[in-house]
DNA sequence: GCATTACGCTACGAGTCGTAGCGAAAGCAT
DNA sequence: ATGCTTTCGCTACGACTCGTAGCGTAATGC
């Protein structure tokens, strides 16, 4: 690891000032042009930094709004309402929230199509934004069993499976719900949602 | 409607030949290249017309990919295998089959990104792609309520309201196991996917 | 034949890409 | 301070794609 400031080094040191000015006017290029139409010499102009700079900390337009998006999952906490429902929703309404702004929107959806022709950008993608969200679930998860809300898992491969099971269908539901289908995952509509999801999962035990 | 052949026009019609092998070109050119590095130029050579004939038909690239990756979903069809558990089973393979397919993959999420900012374009995907897979949803659940399977709804509105979100669970779950975290939908995946979900619409009703 | 429309081809300005080269700036070590 | 090293901003560049215009030709209906 020596990514920002690797303090063992000679010469002049990278800009932090500049990584965030660079990821915050990706954000802002993404809402105002979209994926298409961004360019990374426009995000370099509203960045305040030269073009080259730019291209000598990404690798190309995928890597750079990967990152981007990344930081608008960073704010994903798992609430402890008290209940296992609660807290799904919780969480489920934090993550629709995320989806909601056009720069997730556009942003995650065009890297995740190109992705599926290149396996380094998946795998930048599964760490930096996909990890953090299937972590909530194996937590979520784990606190529910310690309330006795769920029944306790006795094979770790079962338990896998069922956890990516569970992603699969909490995450893949809000985005298409808010991607595809074009409708706010709101209040109501997560409460439905967190009922068949609960029901069907304790049901099938 | 005039589209393909309008009969009642003076001049030379449009060639219904070109119109299939450039959505052929296009799925092939998806395959080979993905959807970022793909040129009208380009499909416009490997379907063998000139690059103007396709600007005459298609007003830009994300219009002719949802046509491309449209005519993919057409052979969606709903099965009757005597169960809803079956029934869904099926439908559900069936769409992960097509989805499995790189031109569906890299072809569809790009579109779908981009009509986060064209109006026009999502409604082009919801009409030629969407609602077809909707109907699907419809369709299995009146067959399951005349089966006694579920009960029958009562409210129209919230009869839709539950269509909607089956639609948005099923299609997301299936895209986000595809798509993200990039692991095939196979039988073993279903059965588990559809036992949860059946679970869920009984217990939650 | 005649009008009408689609087609193939060529050419064009505009815009973007990613890179190279340069001098200046900002750190660390002695 | 004085070097040494690395980054930064700037300019310029060839290559490529875009979407359109213009023209002559091909294929229909009347």
């Amino acid at each position: 690891m020596q990514s920002s400031t690797p303090a063992g080094r000679a010469g002049r040191p990278r800009s932090a000032a500049a990584d965030t000015a660079i990821l915050a006017a990706t954000r802002e290029a993404l809402v105002d042009l979209g994926w298409s139409k961004l360019t990374l010499g426009d995000v370099a102009m509203r960045a305040g930094v030269a073009k080259t700079t730019l291209y000598r900390r990404w690798s190309g337009k995928n890597e750079l709004v990967v990152d981007a998006v990344a930081e608008l999952f960073d704010q994903l906490r798992l609430p402890d309402r008290g209940t296992l429902a609660a807290d799904i929703e919780g969480v489920v309404l934090q993550f629709a929230a995320i989806l909601a702004r056009p720069e997730a929107k556009s942003g995650l959806m065009a890297v995740v199509a190109e992705s599926t022709r290149d396996d380094a950008l998946r795998e930048r993608i599964r760490a930096s934004i996909v990890d953090r969200q299937k972590r909530l679930v194996v937590e979520g998860r784990a606190r529910a069993q310690a309330r006795g809300e769920l029944p306790p898992e006795t094979d770790p491969a079962e338990a896998a499976r069922t956890a990516d099971l569970i992603f699969d269908v909490v995450a893949g539901a809000v985005v298409h719900r808010t991607l595809v289908s074009a409708e706010p995952a709101d209040e109501e509509w997560v409460r439905g949602f967190t009922r068949v999801l609960l029901h069907g999962l304790a049901s099938a035990a």
